[in-house]
DNA sequence: GCCGCCTAGTTGACATGTCACCAACCGTAG
DNA sequence: CTACGGTTGGTGACATGTCAACTAGGCGGC
């Protein structure tokens, strides 16, 4: 982490104000992230890949959905969901069913474990969420990265 | 990523403010990282990782440090940079010496390789870094950035 | 129908990170 | 001096992610 950028010989190719940014956005990314893996882990036993994948399943009609859509709205390669999903199909959270529309396709749906899962896993989630980021920050922070995350998603999107 | 928490049922977890700057965080996550680790890695056949690594011992005194200074400061586990040090060995990026103060003790070293390397990644990395985030935020997101990343990593290290 | 091309998803080899455990070494209380 | 508890770093098993093939099923032009 730390001084990723414009360290050698401090050649200024980041500002003071600028490195300051990004050296926190990589610590807080590297820390926050294992901090909310470790509760959910503990919790639930679920990872936050796990949780995302059934977070998004739960909510979408009949707790169904086509791998490449769920793999274009999580923004992961095909690759990583299918191997993602095999395992989790493997403890039984997820299944896959064939797609009567699209004989190449699989449709991915639900079980009652992985319901049950989600749904105990997400009270606990929120609060992590909040304890360690969403209430540590104000109003203006909140809607700075709202704006600022957006606007790069959307560059980084093309 | 996308609705990762409050979204069964939509019980209102997190209000619409939080929830677009925790979605966007995710989001921004995910797809700058895998932006700037392709640049890096095409540019320079360097990952995020191998970057940082370089980037902390070239700017430490006599390109040289103990594995535990080094995995403190970047806050990776000691384990992570024993196996990534390993792999950046054999590449010939670092290279390990004995301690003489202490016995237990590994001093990890730049190898001319290393420095050619980190300095010819530099520049570029910068560029990316700039273009994917920095230059696409203003001031005031810049300095919300540093002063909340701050905040919640003090936090998340006790 | 048939052919070439696109898309959906899977797979295997490999890179990376985690955890738990281990061996060697340090420093200190007795 | 010696034994013990803490520190340093390494290792192996395993979880996860990436990339590049590959299989199989659609789709449009002829």
């Amino acid at each position: 982490m730390c001084q990723l950028v414009g360290t050698i010989a401090d050649m200024g190719w980041l500002t003071g104000k600028e490195m300051q940014a990004w050296i926190g956005y990589r610590r807080m990314r590297l820390l926050l992230d294992l901090q909310l893996n470790r509760d959910l882990m503990s919790q639930a036993g679920l990872s936050e890949a796990d949780y995302d994948v059934l977070s998004n399943l739960s909510e979408s009609p009949h707790q169904q959905l086509r791998l490449t859509d769920l793999a274009t709205h999580m923004r992961w390669s095909k690759s990583r969901l299918s191997h993602h999903i095999t395992r989790m199909q493997r403890r039984g959270l997820v299944d896959r069913h064939d797609c009567k529309d699209d004989g190449r396709g699989s449709m991915l749906v639900l079980t009652p474990a992985g319901l049950k899962a989600i749904e105990e896993a997400a009270p606990g989630h929120v609060e992590s969420v909040r304890k360690h980021m969403i209430d540590l920050m104000t109003d203006e922070e909140l809607a700075a990265l709202a704006a600022f995350s957006h606007r790069i998603v959307a560059h980084l999107s093309e």
